[in-house]
DNA sequence: TAATAATTGACCACCCTGGTCGACTGCGTT
DNA sequence: AACGCAGTCGACCAGGGTGGTCAATTATTA
């Protein structure tokens, strides 16, 4: 990126990531159009090799970019002194939901910049390298100082935790299809915030001791 | 599809439709190319506008037959007399299995057909329909029958249920992620089915009575 | 041997791509 | 007013990939 991008007005700049991000996510690098991103986030052609020299240039800022982001306004949130693994899952998906509301694009992005390929043209190894320790170390901070009294007694703490876990990615999973063909008012929000709490209930009428 | 496809020998037949369907799935209607299937699968380029007279005409038939092969081998397999929930799951997941291994990009490609946009030349409504009533039924079959006194008392059946199958299907995501970087010998297959079912214990531990 | 069916791949018109560049605008300085 | 210059635009380019065609060739059948 070069240094007239930073000097543009925070709106446009917002505008131009947010629509980058959305057509790479969604079509991968390669298949993502320069061509159809200036025009969905209302710049000329020329404007973006102005800004940033080269598609890859773009791209190797947007996961920067990313990066920040997620290390900033995610990872740095988790509540460590929350022992109770559900509720820690609990606030962790309203961070995420915090996230998602403000970067739309931005994990599905950073998911599918792993299936990068590109033999003449890799990530900087650099990049590569705090992707993956951002990765490791958030892993890491989600099973950190949780508290296994509250599982059942000669329960396997383990593997309690990951099938809780894909319990929650699931409920997720299927509710973002369903929100795809609704408007999102405030009020529905909070509805399916009750929603999920029941299920996280029913988990804890399951996992944990009575 | 032209009555030629069906005289051609079975191997070069389910050549054809195996790396067709890959490349939908992997690529979508649009993105698939008819170039790249022909040189994958050892054909001339004309033989599959011999077979099939469009790219859309071999879309549909691979979804009509992608439909077949779904009821025969798997919807009409699951086992009814099952009322344990979480057994019945086992069973499913095996079936699963035994149509992955003979049609590996049939899950993936049927998925994908619900994404397919094409204003001008929709999906036959017909197919469309058989489409909503295979998966409709399909997922009452999976609740079916279900003895849900198995489950702990006054423990919510509908929402356990769910939250159990998210977790099985949390769990098969993540293996398959894992085994795309390895070779499949029957030995390490027959291990993660053992992995698996220890999970099985936990999901039963939880949510079943003692 | 003749007729028919199966098979090939070079070829076509079309479309979209990432990137360039000359023209234009508006603002600050002299 | 004249100049310079950063910012902005979109027509334009060569290159590459697309679905589909078809004359030519080979294999099969009668």
């Amino acid at each position: 990126m070069t240094k007239t991008f930073h000097n543009v007005e925070r709106s446009k700049q917002q505008r131009i990531i947010q629509v980058a991000m959305k057509h790479f996510a969604e079509d991968g690098y390669k298949d993502a159009s320069t061509n159809k991103m200036v025009k969905e986030a209302g710049i000329g052609k020329g404007m973006l090799f102005y800004y940033f020299k080269t598609k890859y240039d773009l791209y190797i800022y947007l996961v920067q970019y990313g990066l920040d982001v997620m290390e900033q306004e995610f990872f740095h949130q988790v509540d460590l002194s929350e022992g109770d693994f559900i509720e820690r899952m609990y606030k962790i998906a309203k961070q995420k939901m915090y996230v998602f509301k403000r970067h739309p694009y931005l994990m599905t992005f950073l998911q599918t910049v792993l299936l990068y390929r590109h033999e003449d043209k890799p990530l900087p190894t650099e990049l590569v390298k705090r992707y993956d320790t951002l990765v490791k170390e958030g892993m890491q901070k989600m099973y950190q100082n949780i508290d296994v009294s509250y599982f059942k007694e000669q329960m396997d703490a383990e593997k309690a935790m990951r099938l809780i876990e894909w319990s929650i990615s699931g409920y997720q999973q299927t509710l973002t299809e369903q929100l795809k063909q609704q408007v999102l008012t405030d009020e529905l929000i909070d509805q399916y915030w009750d929603d999920f709490y029941g299920y996280l209930a029913v988990l804890k009428q399951a996992y944990y001791k009575e």
